[in-house]
DNA sequence: TTGAAAGCGCTAACAT
DNA sequence: ATGTTAGCGCTTTCAA
């Protein structure tokens, strides 16, 4: 068309101006049958389909957000894609978006806490809506944060209300598995510490202190450690001269991590040290012993997040915390004290 | 403004509009500047960045990528996000994806051939390109899929050269694996296989089947199995009876399945049965025994998936598959038969 | 250096 | 029932 100024080179093959030429209608038809809408034409609709067809066409999904001011796309911001433990979740929180027509692009801090801000925006800039999965930034950050990329679930951090939240209740988890261990007749115990920084690391701790309040007759001592296989493995030399009876590992890994290492040094487990994990990762109840743990049912929490973000989404919400009290399975790795 | 007509209600916050006004300049400046034009009078530039921190504003990605006409995000189909080693692919992917300022969209496709190509198709309508990881469709709906979502990379499928592809070489893995068992004076020996409409399964089975051609006094007894924990779990009464010395398992899930039956039925490993597994998934290393098994290095290849994707996008690419050779890490599950 | 306006590919309000 | 057209929020050409 003479007139029209030089347009860029990267443009879509079909669109639906394509279509509505092809089929000799206007594209707001074209539009129409694309979405169903009812009154139109059978005739019309049976060419407008097959020219559909024969083109190969399919809408922008891009127009179409723009046009409809949405995109049934949420983010997910993830701090470390590398942890199974957010796979689960994630895998939980993705089949029930799926369920409900969204999409979900998830987005990795690689434990920058420092860059969670700046992608979380970026991820809304181009969604519906984010979950952010355990955020590292700080608690002021974070309600910084929260009304500038609105509606927002947060897992596992607190948020005042201002921000619908899902937390696991880590504090219980380690009283119910340290009640476990000194119902066994435990009464000197380890328990290997995760990443300082870490909120669930730092409410284990609140709960181990409670517990030391309470028992005064049991020595629960802190080894530092970690969050991953090699913390597990490398812990057991920071207390194997300790004389405990048990070890409480921050995280499933870290107690696998350690099986790993107890199996070579011919350490055996029950029979001379108790251990027990926390996440209950599938591997849990297929490592041998089975590892005693803290189950949280992760999938299913990740579908709850999800509920909880559709209800910012939608509703109202109340904003009342959703918690989840981790459950204890006993397995292998527990015993009585000899 | 008045006659203009009524518009929908979800709309944007703030708008380049809104920045523009409230600087006194044109959205072009505005524009220009949120994308570090340089030819912008400094003056003005301060002025439009202290407007956009105080209103809060950030472009709006869907507009932006209409306009551009790409997005800078791509999606990644995956049959089964339940399934670890997909984790750990995309893990790798998305991390190489990350560096290059790209962002992921995951789907999964729940294991429902049928679904595949429609929801691919919907993931390439709102990105600029996308990664198939092992499709379970048919060749057939595959090649006819391949152009009208090009560019795309398909991962453990062949593609004829229609479209990049990256392979792991499981033929080769499963005959290095048996060969070793072999070479240990094994010679009955149980293949748990696993689902029958997985090309990777088909594809141990053929190296199997090179392997007993080749290898008369050897007998590879087929045990259909499957691809779970579960289905590892519940073998072992499938092949209690045939008097295999060692066990070939579908990958290390349904070996690490099989390994905690073999311990409840007071079946030693590697004393009384060799295991070995397929994948290296993070755990295999930490089990007891830790698993033998052949290793890809999965998030390696995650990253090689992402680079061939981008020739893909940028280059005119040879196509040529890569093609990954797993290899062998033989740790505590095999040994000398008794 | 800056602004006006066209255009990216859709949807929906309004008119017919 | 169908078409016309404004508008979603940006980018970029062209003119000033």
């Amino acid at each position: 068309m003479a007139g029209k100024r030089a347009r860029r080179t990267l443009t879509r093959e079909t669109t639906i101006s394509d279509i509505a030429a092809a089929a000799g209608v206007s594209k707001a038809t074209v539009s129409r049958v694309m979405n169903g809408v009812s009154t139109v034409n059978e005739e019309i609709a049976k060419r407008v389909r097959d020219v559909v067809v024969e083109l190969g066409y399919s809408p922008s999904q891009t127009a179409r957000s723009l046009s409809l001011g949405v995109s049934q796309t949420v983010g997910v911001l993830v701090p470390d894609l590398e942890n199974p433990m957010f796979h689960q979740v994630l895998n939980g929180f993705n089949r029930a978006a799926a369920r409900d027509g969204y999409r979900v692009l998830v987005a990795d801090a690689f434990e920058d806490a420092d860059r969670e801000a700046e992608v979380a925006i970026d991820l809304r800039d181009r969604t519906d809506a984010v979950a952010l999965f355990a955020p590292r930034m700080t608690r002021e950050n974070l309600l910084e944060l929260i009304p500038r990329i609105s509606p927002v679930v947060v897992f596992n951090r607190t948020t005042g209300k201002n921000a619908g939240s899902v937390l696991i209740d880590y504090r219980e988890g380690i009283t119910l598995i340290a009640r476990h261990l000194i119902n066994l007749g435990h009464k000197k115990i380890a328990y290997l510490s995760g990443p300082t920084s870490s909120r669930s690391n730092w409410e284990r701790q609140k709960g181990l202190d409670d517990l030391r309040a309470h028992e005064p007759d049991v020595d629960i001592i802190d080894v530092p450690c970690g969050h991953s296989f090699q913390d597990g493995y490398e812990a057991w030399s920071a207390f194997s001269h300790t004389g405990v009876s048990a070890a409480i590992a921050f995280n499933d890994v870290v107690a696998l991590g350690l099986l790993g290492r107890l199996a070579e040094e011919g350490v055996s487990v029950p029979e001379d040290l108790s251990v027990a994990g926390f996440d209950d990762i599938p591997f849990a109840s297929y490592s041998s012993p089975s590892l005693t743990t803290m189950t949280a049912r992760l999938s299913g929490i990740g579908e709850r997040v999800w509920q909880v973000l559709r209800a910012e989404m939608t509703d109202s919400p109340d904003r009342e915390p959703v918690v989840f009290s981790p459950e204890l399975v006993v397995r292998g790795t527990t015993k009585v004290k000899a």
